[in-house]
DNA sequence: GCGGCGCTTATACC
DNA sequence: ACCGGTATAAGCGCCGC
């Protein structure tokens, strides 16, 4: 039998002691089917030297081993001698094949540190990423199968545990050339509870969105409710019938937001604890939690995707959002939120309390669906490129990503992995501390016109590229064809040679490719043309840190090292380069440069740019960002010191540039920000600070006489840890203490909510004064004028020589007497 | 009791 | 613990006087 088949889901299973791979998929005609593969599981062993003689009599040796291990015998099946590349060298080795995966780890040990063998690798590339990576079977392309029809009793009836009406065994999976669409069919889900800890209290109810989807189910007796709203008996009914429902609909995806955390954790927890069996899944087996910092839900043949984990690993980046929460990302990506809704209402609900919590919950898992629907395209993208299971790519980190795509692009270099850092070595990395990074140049302070900023285009990326700083292009001493890199001050060399190495290649490649696809999407703008251009973009600017990265299979703190070394040399030659124009060079960030145009012309600025670009070596490219009319620098707080990392410019278009400022700082409070906000405007527009100052004053006179909103007053500050492990008790602890004495749940990575009050009594500790919201307290005048107000706008003034603080005084004795 | 200062903590920039 | 270093700044908490 022969078909189109497009894989989505993986895993594996064993029969006979050997590995197959379960494919989950859909055929052209949407049908979702089950293909089982064969799997030759292999690792390597590296000889030292390349006499074929010595690898026959090693090949020879390995092949009788023979192990047993959890009631399973494992042995090596076959050997092959080959000609492979391994860390930038020329190497004989041996492709040693064995029965199971599972016992590759150990039959490796098994054949030990022989003194003709330099390495053992890859037994500890999971199973899924060696299939996919030597198969090429790969996730979300179309395949033309060969198969066979599975018996329900071939491997032991897989085919008869899966609800699944065709099990195929393939004989051959041939990519297709062109490649078509996909549309995944997608189901959000959302549920509400009577507490947050995990399993303690019952949930409420459970809301489906999805095509033709629409269904809210509980089991609270009402009488009279919306029509999308499904009256159980009890608990256990709702759970039994949301497992059936999602099972029916028959989803690719079945997602959530934050689900990992809570909600599918929870409904485990309530089925256990009503003695019932969460039904979920191809098998009917539930979901799987995998151990981890943070655990996963598998579902068996629908791929459970956490929005929020995505979002948090990858997509934050685009973000503005100041938390990352469903309903500030929602608001941000589909311009809807979340309904309101007063917990404090659940101890004792009205009937139409019940149908405003029903349409909240369904909203939710409206906007979730949203939501997906947004960042599919992206995690398309991500999928494709990196060619790890949907699963997976909806939960690694940027460190991973970049790991998998190398891993997944070796063969084209005949390269042997590099093994993954154990524990011990992991630890030593990160005792080495951290080296010398990238150059910030002190501004002067002032209001600057005419202001030029030039920056080079993916610094980090292309320094790597130019150079070949890699793991693999690392030598201890100066070898012939190496590049010198000093490391200014600290007398220490590096050395990189200057073959080219697989993995400045491969970034080479992915920094061209995200050039092609840029194009491509300037002339066909559309979701997925913008996600695959973002995707080449996120995993060249992380390609950087992965290689400094503790944990990294291809860590070179070296090669991080070097690349900050060479940066910092790169921008302060080009800063001179840019003095020696006669222009005033007035900042510069890492890769980027602000000076004055002068009297210069435009063109004469791009001859310049030009200049400086014809001297650049290998990739290098110096770019012009923008022309600024106006831009505003300020000194650090009671010092003369300009700051660095905290400007604001105004660009010929009419846009504000605002960096690092407290307007941009999430843990201001409100009035604080939008003044700062307001003056900054204010002062790049007018070229002085009159009309600024006016506003200043109204703000105080209001805040003096208590017309400010508490909502303005209110400061956001996210709990990074538990309560407990805080040395030092800010005010943000305090008011997480005060939360948790109420009885509310706290956990890190909330916000916490506070605001400052009069408080006479005690000392002059801020945490003192610390209220929660709700409590009612007068706000503290002198707090926010002294801590908040004049800190956020003083320095603004300064730049114009008014000292704010001393008018002000003035200004309000004349008032008070 | 008070000022100084180092440390802890959160957040931003690139 | 799940990409890096550089930087600002508030507020606590300890020390010495």
């Amino acid at each position: 039998m022969e078909f189109k088949f497009i894989p989505i889901d993986y895993d594996s299973f064993d029969f006979d002691g050997k590995n197959y791979i379960r494919l989950i998929g859909r055929t052209e005609k949407g049908e979702k089917i089950c293909v089982v593969d064969s799997y030759e599981p292999n690792f390597w062993v590296i000889l030292k030297n390349q006499d074929e003689k010595i690898a026959e009599k090693i090949a020879e040796k390995i092949s009788k081993i023979n192990i047993k291990s959890k009631g399973r015998e494992s042995k090596v099946t076959k050997t092959k001698i080959q000609d492979k590349n391994f860390l930038g060298k020329k190497v004989k080795s041996i492709q040693v094949f064995v029965t199971n995966h599972k016992d590759a780890h150990e039959i490796a040990s098994e054949i030990g540190d022989l003194k003709e063998i330099e390495a053992r690798r890859e037994y500890d590339i999971p199973l899924i990423t060696k299939y996919i990576k030597e198969k090429k079977v790969e996730p979300l392309k179309w395949y033309t199968v060969k198969a066979d029809n599975l018996g329900i009793e071939d491997f032991g009836g897989i085919a008869d545990a899966i609800s699944l009406d065709k099990c195929f065994y393939a004989k051959s999976i041939k990519e297709i050339e062109k490649d078509e669409k996909f549309e995944p069919k997608i189901l959000a889900y959302d549920i509400e509870t009577t507490d947050i800890e995990l399993g303690k209290g019952d949930i409420l109810m459970i809301s489906l969105y999805g095509k033709n989807m629409k269904k809210v189910l509980t089991w609270k007796k009402i009488t009279q409710t919306q029509e999308y709203v499904e009256i159980f008996k009890n608990q256990a009914e709702m759970i039994e019938k949301f497992a059936e429902y999602v099972n029916s609909y028959d989803p690719d995806i079945l997602t959530g937001y934050f689900s990992d955390g809570f909600d599918l954790p929870y409904l485990k927890a309530a089925s256990e604890k009503e003695k019932m069996k969460l039904l979920l899944g191809i098998d009917k087996k539930g979901p799987i939690f995998s151990r981890g910092r943070i655990s996963s839900g598998k579902i068996a043949g629908i791929v459970h995707i956490d929005l929020y984990r995505f979002i948090d690993a990858v997509f934050s980046q685009y973000l503005q959002s100041e938390t990352l929460g469903l309903g500030d990302v929602a608001q941000e990506l589909i311009g809807e939120g979340k309904e309101k809704f007063d917990f404090d209402k659940l101890k004792d609900m009205k009937e139409s309390d019940w149908k405003d919590f029903f349409s909240y919950n369904l909203q939710d898992a409206k906007v979730t669906y949203k939501l997906a629907e947004k960042i599919w395209p992206d995690i398309y993208e991500f999928t494709r490129i990196i060619k790890e299971p949907l699963f997976d790519i909806t939960r690694d980190r940027m460190a991973t990503h970049v790991e998998n795509y190398l891993l997944h692009n070796l063969d084209r270099f005949n390269e042997i992995a590099e093994k993954r850092p154990l524990h011990e070595e992991m630890g030593s990395r990160r005792e080495l501390g951290s080296y010398e990074g990238a150059f910030v140049l002190e501004p002067k302070p002032g209001l600057y016109e005419k202001i030029v900023i030039f920056d080079f285009t993916s610094f980090w990326p292309s320094i790597i590229v130019s150079y070949n700083l890699s793991r693999s292009t690392y030598r201890e001493k100066n070898e012939k064809n190496t590049l010198e890199v000093n490391i200014e001050g600290s007398n220490k060399k590096y050395y990189f040679s200057k073959e080219n190495g697989f993995f400045p290649e491969m970034l080479n490649e992915i920094i061209n490719l995200r050039k092609k696809y840029k194009i491509e999407y300037s002339k066909n703008k559309n979701p997925l043309t913008k996600a695959r251009s973002n995707a080449y973009k996120l995993l060249a600017n992380a390609s950087y840190g992965y290689q400094s990265f503790f944990g990294a299979r291809y860590y070179c703190r070296e090669a991080g090292a070097s690349a900050t070394a060479i940066s910092r040399d790169f921008i302060k030659k080009t800063i001179e380069q840019i003095k020696e124009e006669s222009h005033n060079v007035i900042y510069s960030d890492t890769d980027s440069i602000a000076f004055l145009q002068g009297k210069k012309t435009n063109k004469e600025i791009i001859n310049l740019l030009e200049k400086i670009n014809s001297n650049l070596p290998g990739i290098m490219e110096l770019d012009l960002e923008d022309f600024y009319p106006r831009g505003l620098f300020v000194s650090k707080r009671s010092m003369t010191a300009g700051a660095k990392k905290k400007y604001a410019l105004l660009s010929e278009s009419g846009n504000f540039k605002i960096r690092g400022f407290e307007t941009v700082r999430r843990d201001w409070c409100k009035l604080a920000r939008n003044l700062q906000n307001e003056i900054l405007i204010s002062v790049l527009k007018d070229g002085n600070e009159k009309k600024a100052l006016k506003v200043l004053r109204e703000v105080v006179e209001k805040l003096k006489k208590r017309e400010i909103k508490k909502e303005d007053l209110i400061i956001r500050t996210q709990l990074k840890r538990s309560i407990k492990d805080y040395i030092s008790t800010g005010p943000h602890v305090v008011a997480a203490k005060k939360m948790e004495e109420r009885g509310l749940h706290i956990n890190p990575g909330m916000i916490i909510f506070y605001f400052i009050g009069e408080n006479s009594t005690k000392g002059k500790k801020i945490g003192d004064k610390v209220y929660l919201p709700d409590e009612k307290a007068e706000y503290n005048i002198e707090y926010y004028l002294n801590n908040q107000v004049l800190p956020a706008v003083e320095n603004i003034f300064e730049v114009f020589n008014v000292n704010v603080k001393e008018i002000l005084e003035g200004h309000s004795q004349k008032k008070l007497f």
